[in-house]
DNA sequence: CATCATTGTTGTCATTGACAACTTTGGGCG
DNA sequence: CGCCCAAAGTTGTCAATGACAACAATGATG
């Protein structure tokens, strides 16, 4: 009774944010296809319109979790390469954040990879995309210089690795990998040795 | 004015096969925000409930046309092989098809990975996803038959490429890739030879 | 040729996204 | 200090949609 009084401020305070929580969680917990501008506003304690000030298009509000997803995306995997001994042991980090980041935030990174953004937030998309790349840029850099990658534009090494990461946790999230840990192994494994048999 | 008698029969004859075809269209021409089922009943000329009787839903007409996609996906993969001279060309013509197939059908890519199906046909998906990894599977053998490719479980080794490949066209679908034939080639390359330095 | 499952049809409902017009709030400025 | 106005919320409305129910035409099958 007493504990939402808060809420009757006429001002929220902090709408935007609320929509976006509620929204990502929403997103989570029952699907993209749950997720309507009029049922956060009623969570959030709004009226149906209120959203409209903030997000000028339900696709607005879609873009704005996008976006912050690729920048959360991005923290995890800098974090994860934290403390790692070597490359290939940086490299594995960085597959299981991103893993575990897509087998928790399934709904969220469809919306991050779907091709329907707006024109006017892609800018700063591509930037965000960018940004989480670098991480992936910067271990390899880092192996290039300590010997354990192979020379060559290290851009394109990175890009290849991030294509990898990528494709792997899509079909893990879509649960076409049984175990995934040992399988992220294999698949990290087989990207430093390569499919060519080596000459040894 | 005479073109569209046929239409004017009750029974419309193919209706969800028109329906589909319709959807794909529009899907890729205005995205899915614009597929509605009652625009497709009135592109197919029949009243606005009769997709009803095709799709139970509107999500069961979007897993229909997943599922055709990741049929028609591998029916591409399988054709892109024919003919390779080596593994490597092979595995390189495989990434080309699958990354034009990404690039001409965006949208339903973004469908076919989409994690909303209903459980009632991600069975039929799954299958279909299976189908479609068999064909990167035997390029993988027939390589490992002729000593192209490293010895080891070679599902495993089928599953790491298809990863990279479908990571390079979720990028390239994205536009965040530039030269895309050339980026591919580096990516397919990189696979072969691995990102440790070889001893050679 | 009568039956009846299929396939379409009309009608209706609640929900939704978008927009327009109006109101409240509160910070900045004279 | 008080006015003013832009930001943030509100109510009201509309057309479109997905879903469903009740009904009708069709044509294959016995």
């Amino acid at each position: 009774m007493l504990a939402g009084m808060a809420d009757r401020r006429y001002h929220h305070g902090d709408l935007r944010a609320a929509l976006l929580d509620s929204a990502e969680r929403t997103l989570s917990e029952r699907g993209p296809s749950a997720l309507s501008l009029r049922e956060l506003a009623r969570e959030a304690g709004v009226s149906h319109a209120a959203p409209g000030r903030h997000f000028k298009d339900k696709q607005a509000l879609l873009d704005a979790l996008a976006l912050s997803g690729f920048q959360r995306l991005r923290a995890v995997l800098d974090a994860a390469g934290q403390g790692a001994p070597d490359t290939a042991a940086y490299l594995l980090a960085l597959a299981r954040a991103y893993t575990d980041f897509a087998l928790s935030n399934a709904a969220l990174l469809d919306l991050m990879y779907a091709r329907k953004h707006d024109s006017d937030i892609s800018d700063q998309l591509a930037e965000a995309v960018g940004d989480m790349l670098d991480v992936v840029l910067s271990a390899i850099a880092e192996g290039q210089r300590t010997g354990e990658i192979t020379a060559g534009d290290p851009g394109a090494i990175a890009f290849t690795v991030a294509s990898t990461l990528h494709g792997f946790a899509s079909f893990s999230a879509n649960n076409t990998v049984e175990h995934v840990d040992e399988s992220l192994r294999e698949v990290v494994r087989l990207l430093m040795t390569g499919l060519s048999p080596r000459a040894a």
